[in-house]
Order: C-alpha cells, then structure tokens, then sequence
RNA sequence: GGCGCUGUACCUAAGUGGCUUAAGGGGAAGGUCUGCAAAACCUUUAUUCGUCGGUUCGAAUCCGACCGGCGCCUCCA
C-alpha cells in the first residue's frame, strides 16, 4: 500500500514499524466549540484510513487526542461565565455525539491534555536539561535554533521564516519563532504547579506527550489537517526528536481543507456550518459518500446540494441493498448461479485503496458493482443465496466496512410481524385485486394515499414492493 | 516575498507518458419494462483536459512561458 508522506513530499510504500501492528495518532479536536463540516472532513478521512488498514489485515492502535486547556476553552468559560472544564466537558461530550452520528469509529484511546500534564512537564524539562528549552519567569519556550531539523515537515528554512516572521509582541521571546512550551499562569486561569511556578502547557506540547505516552517514541502515522503542518507539527517533531533523539513520526497524513464558494470556512466570513447543522439536513451517510468522492488530500467545495447530489448515490446503493435481503427473504436454494466475477471488483477496489487512499476510484467501483448487481438480478427470475450472499457480502466488505456509507442491519426492514403490517398487506392485497379488475383510479389512490404516509409501493412482475421514506 | 495546492463535460470529480481516441456520481435527453408511476436496465451527453509553444513514434499526463483560483508562513482540521 502506497500512501503520500507530507514529509518527503512523496507516495511511498507503508511500512509499519512492527506488522501486523500499526500506531496511529489523529489531532482531535479542542473542545471549545461545536466541531464545523471542515472538521468533520479530517475525522471521516482518518476514519476511513483506518478503516481501511484494518480490512488489510493490520491491528490498529488509534489514539485521538482531546484538547481540553487552551486560550480559547478560557476565553469560552470568561464570556459564559463557567469553569473551563464546564466547557470542555459541554463540547466534548458534543464532539462524542457527533462523531458517532458521522459514523466514525470509535478510537481506542481518547487521551485528555488535563490528564497528561505530569508526563508533558517530564518532556520540558529534558528539553531544558539539554539546552531546547529556556525559561524566563515562569514561560518556557523552545529554542529552535537547537534543532536542526526545524522545518523539514513544512519544506521552511529557518532563516526564511525569521525574515518573513512578522514582528512580535511577545519580545520575551529570544526568537520569534520560538514557541510555548509553558505558560506561566494569570490570575484567575486554570493552573498547574511545575518546576517553573503555576501555570498550563503550551498547545503543542501535548501531542508529544500524549502520542509518545500512548503508542511509543516512534509511530507509524500522524494525521491531521493541512493547518497543522505548520508549526503545529513542526513542533511536535522539534519537541519529540529533541526529547528522544528518533523520528518521531513514519508517515505524515494530511486532510486538504473543505472550503464553502472557494473560500475557507472561516467564522468571520460567515460561511460557517457545523457538522451538527449539516446533519440536520443530511444523512451521514450522504456526507461520508461526498467527502470519499474526492481524495483526501485536495480541497473540496461543500454545498447543500452537492450533498443532495452525494444522497441520490447513497440511495442508489441501499436500494440495491434492500433489493438483496428482500431476495434473500425468498430463500432461493436452487436459484441460479450467474457468472458474476464479484472477486475482480474486490481486487479492483483494493488496487486503487492500495494507491494512497483513491476513494473516488473505489467508489467508481462500487458503482460499477451496483450496476452489474442489479442487472444480474434483473435478468434471473430466480437467483441462487450463494449468489446473492456474495453481493451482500462485497457490499458489506467495501461500501461498509471501509466507506461507512451503507448499514445492512438498519436498512427498513418491513417483515417484523405487527399489526400495522398486517393492515399494510390487507391494504396491498385488495388494491392487486382492483389491478387485476383494472379499477385503476382507485388503486392509484391508493398507492397515493399510503405514499404521503411513507409508504412507497413499488409494482413488479412479482407483485407490489414495499418501502418506506 | 517564501512554501504548497489547484484549473478536466451543465455541476462534481478520478486519471499524471501508450491498458482510458478521458472513470464514477448528480443533472439532462431518448428507449426497455409497466395499465400508469417508481425502481432497475440500455443508449446518448468532453475528438477533449486554462492558454500558447516545446520534447516524444505517442501527452490531459513531461518541459517552458503566460492567464486564473486557493491555502500556509502567530495556537485554524
């Protein structure tokens, strides 16, 4: 498997420090807010990235980190008059309830920085112990002529950003790239003792302690948004190699940005929506298809109706689905066995994952299996369960498991015996019987009548389907 | 100024030297099936890949110039 490696700025073969294990870290959110579409684009993409991993057979450790103290968690708990862990409790908890909606998967560890405060003070003071790190009255920074490696992730040389850097209020600073390690506390802020005086660890501190802590001084794969090139991560690695003396990170995965009319998403041009408003108007399922239908590492345009367009093509794969565990239902031993070469499609999707994550590839295939699929249903009056397990299968194993844009166990299912169902079919049968009698009118009205219920009745050969909205 | 991304049909978006005289989704048009409708299926919808040159037996794909759009360069995914 091949994927794009920001840091060498090339596809290269994936090779995991210690197979079939993998280690792999995702910035998660600071919790000071509703997370917005843009964000929930990083989540999905790293989902499926690991997703896919595990349908390749690797054991994956995933570890998403919750930014819990930060300026903006304060600046939140100044205006709304509560405690900073009032509002990080408030929009974690929010967080957790929309991933969960986006159909991400559960990470195995959701790390908070408040719980790791002990291990990242450990790191800063190696960092001074061995020169990184300066203190003055209580702020430790990060002395990044001491690394020399600064810059290799963002492509940016030392001496191109000191003369592109703008000038800096913060004149403490022995340089202005240097960046907070520690922040010396102000009255009333949440704080920490340490050996430099009360106060809380700088923003990027934390993803060293935390990956490091988690899954081990090296790891196989840290992802997050193009914003956090630089310097968030930029400073990850000054902080973890000048700690540990080792690379830090494999592969460096990043999320190209979602803009809205070309434009960034970005609060104070008001094109801001947040992945909850999104979801009040569209399926999860939609906004999964939409954002695999691009590579991850480009930019995307979002728009209401391309998420309309993105729920024609989802509705397109679960009628197909439907249509199979209605045919399954019919329990067909000796249907027949059409030549359906379902493992070619397999190979195919699995060739263009391989290719650093090609999902509009792979949902042209799956594609191209809906259309086969329902053909072959089309042409055989009776279809054998091996055959139509195998569909069901390949659907399960790609548009599922990997894409997330299918749920076999929630399709509607209308078997469940109630009494309503019973009316339902009372219903049904009597407008066949006006069909045959050809008292159209009436058994229009009454396929009208039952479709602005939700009901949607579907005529075949074989008599009518049933569906709900 | 530095670094990076990007310009492919009505919308969207893969493809980065011959397997594609350009995937897939949406939209549109015609057809099959049906009493009709829906779904599904079939056909059509870019001789062309921002523009102009060049390299090559061969280019959307490589090189050059030019014209657009976007991002990063202070804690924004």
């Amino acid at each position: 498997m091949q994927l794009y490696n920001t840091i060498t700025r090339k596809k290269e073969e994936f090779r995991p420090l210690n197979p079939p294990k993998v280690t792999m870290y995702m910035c998660g959110p600071t919790v000071y807010d509703y997370f917005h579409i843009g964000n929930a684009r990083s989540f999905i993409m790293s989902d499926i990235l690991r997703r896919y991993l595990q349908f390749k057979g690797y054991q994956v450790k995933f570890v998403m980190n919750l930014t819990d103290i930060e300026d903006r968690i304060i600046k939140k708990s100044i205006d709304a008059n509560k405690s900073a862990d009032e509002i990080a409790g408030l929009y974690s908890d929010a967080f957790f309830e929309d991933i969960k909606k986006l159909r991400v998967r559960e990470a195995d560890l959701y790390p908070k920085a408040t719980l790791h405060v002990q291990e990242m003070i450990e790191l800063i003071k190696d960092l001074e112990k061995n020169g990184s790190a300066y203190n003055v009255d209580g702020d430790v920074f990060y002395d990044v002529k001491k690394f020399s490696g600064y810059g290799k992730l963002s492509g940016k040389k030392l001496d191109e950003l000191e003369a592109g850097a703008r000038v800096d209020v913060n004149e403490i600073k022995h340089n202005p790239l240097d960046f907070a390690l520690w922040k010396k506390a102000k009255p009333g802020e949440p704080s920490w003792d340490s050996p430099w005086g009360k106060g809380r660890p700088g923003w990027h501190i934390e993803c060293s302690a935390m990956s490091t802590k988690h899954l081990g001084e090296t790891i196989d794969i840290h992802a997050g948004g193009n914003d956090l090139i630089f310097p968030h991560h930029e400073n990850e690695i000054a902080q973890s190699e000048g700690v540990f003396k080792k690379q830090f990170v494999q592969y460096w995965i990043h999320f190209g940005f979602l803009n809205i009319q070309n434009e960034k998403i970005s609060k104070s041009l008001g094109n801001f929506f947040t992945a909850r408003d999104v979801l009040a108007r569209h399926s999860a399922e939609s906004v999964r298809l939409f954002f695999s239908q691009t590579h991850y590492g480009g930019p995307l345009n979002f728009s209401d109706e391309l998420l309309t367009s993105a729920q024609k093509g989802v509705d397109k794969i679960i009628n197909l689905a439907e249509r199979i565990e209605q045919l399954l239902l019919l329990d067909n031993e000796n249907g027949n066995v059409p030549s359906f070469n379902i493992q070619n499609f397999l190979t195919e999707f699995e060739k263009v994952m391989d290719d650093d994550l090609n999902t509009p590839q792979a949902v042209a295939v799956i594609f191209d299996f809906v259309r086969s699929a329902n053909k072959i249903i089309d042409e055989n009056e009776k279809l054998s369960k091996k055959s139509l397990i195998e569909m069901k299968s390949f659907l399960q194993k790609t548009a599922e498991e990997v894409l997330g844009i299918v749920h076999f166990d929630e399709l509607k299912k209308n078997n469940q015996p109630s009494l309503e169902e019973d009316l339902l079919k009372l219903l049904v049968d009597l407008r066949e019987t006006l069909k045959l009698e050809k008292n159209y009118k009436l058994s229009d009205e009454i396929r009208n009548r039952l479709n602005s219920l939700g009901i949607i009745l579907a005529d075949s050969k074989t008599g009518a389907t049933i569906k709900r909205k």
